[in-house]
DNA sequence: TGTACATCAGTGAACGCGCGTTCACTGATGTAC
DNA sequence: TGTACATCAGTGAACGCGCGTTCACTGATGTAC
């Protein structure tokens, strides 16, 4: 069935999309072309109409990840709350036992960023995953108690590497109590922090 | 050249653990069977002379990265130090240029936890992956300023969950500048935490 | 201590398989009249 | 509005390549006498 409409192609562009962004983030960068283009219903040898290389679909699968992840960071801030409880929110949503078994559909920054500090510094997937970090740090960084706005990018840094840290040891260990025992103290320890002006 | 004397034989075997030790930690557990014998100094087909498989290489290789990261850590806090001057020197010896550069030689817990965390939990490096960890977390505990053990635990598996994050942010990110925040940031932060007692 | 020979560590070709990418082909879509 | 046809999105076979693993073979090692 060949030579579909352009409504069509389109949505078979975002199908490709979306089920690399899943299978990347499940498998690594190392996920085929066969296997994302089956996933989105298509045979592989279409792909190269919408995309010139995997390299190029890596970096467009790393945007569409950060996207989605910003919009769910920001649905959890947005609202009346107040700082503290914004960045509880975050925390609290972000260390659960549903992220830890559901990397397809959670945050890119854990899923990719082994993946993405083996490739050479020219692939443009490294690009899109420095601009995805920057969103989630602007956000982090927005929730934090300290006033100064310097002290406060920092804080959302080292908080942003502990979540991060967090999911992916706790995925490594998952089935174990250790894996447990990760989540709950980074909660504990980010949960506090949140609290004091630090 | 075949048939090799008893000593060469098991120097052969340790030049294969040391190059997949090596070869995993830089380029992930799909590193090659090949590649790895090339490494050692010997041919491929050789491999299974001294390996059932390649998953109970990634095992032996995971334990020896650990074994070797132990080793260097106990040497950092061994003699008269204070926990204090122990912690210190364990976050400065983790967040440096060189380890971020070199994911080889370092901690096994940043370079593998992602391709672990993709094994099925059946597989032998799972388990030689949270023996090692069980290993730094005992180290990290140590150095804790917490009087209460239970909470020296607590703070070093969140420690360690930094440590391994931020490593893992600055390597995805290496050659920009957001790669020496992460690092600057998560440093400055633990060893504020290592003078209170939280 | 010296000789004959079985052992077995390492070699390199070969296996079936999956990879990223290319390309001749198909036939519904979209357009020119 | 209806017809004729050029376009081009998707198909599936094919490309060269590298993978994990197997195996017949080689010849120095290590042993039995």
């Amino acid at each position: 069935m060949p030579r579909v409409s352009k409504a069509q192609t389109e949505k078979n562009r975002g199908a490709i999309e979306e089920a690399s962004s899943r299978l990347f983030r499940e498998h690594g960068l190392s996920a085929s072309v066969m296997d994302v283009m089956r996933a989105a219903g298509l045979t592989h040898g279409g792909f190269y109409g919408h995309f010139g290389s995997k390299d190029e679909l890596a970096a467009t699968a790393c945007a569409a990840a950060f996207t989605s992840s910003v919009e769910r960071w920001r649905s959890r801030t947005e609202g009346g709350r107040s700082r503290q409880s914004a960045h509880a929110a975050l925390v609290q949503g972000y260390l659960t036992p549903q992220n830890r078994s559901s990397p397809g559909t959670s945050c890119p920054s854990a899923a990719l960023a082994t993946d993405v500090g083996r490739e050479p510094e020219n692939k443009p997937v490294r690009k899109a995953f420095q601009a995805g970090l920057e969103q989630l740090i602007q956000i982090l960084t927005e929730v934090q108690p300290s006033s100064d706005p310097g002290g406060a990018r920092d804080e959302a840094l080292t908080e942003l590497s502990t979540l991060v840290g967090t999911l992916v040891l706790a995925r490594a260990t998952s089935g174990t109590r250790l894996s447990d025992q990760f989540m709950n103290a980074a909660k504990r320890s980010l949960l506090r922090a949140g609290k004091a002006s630090s």
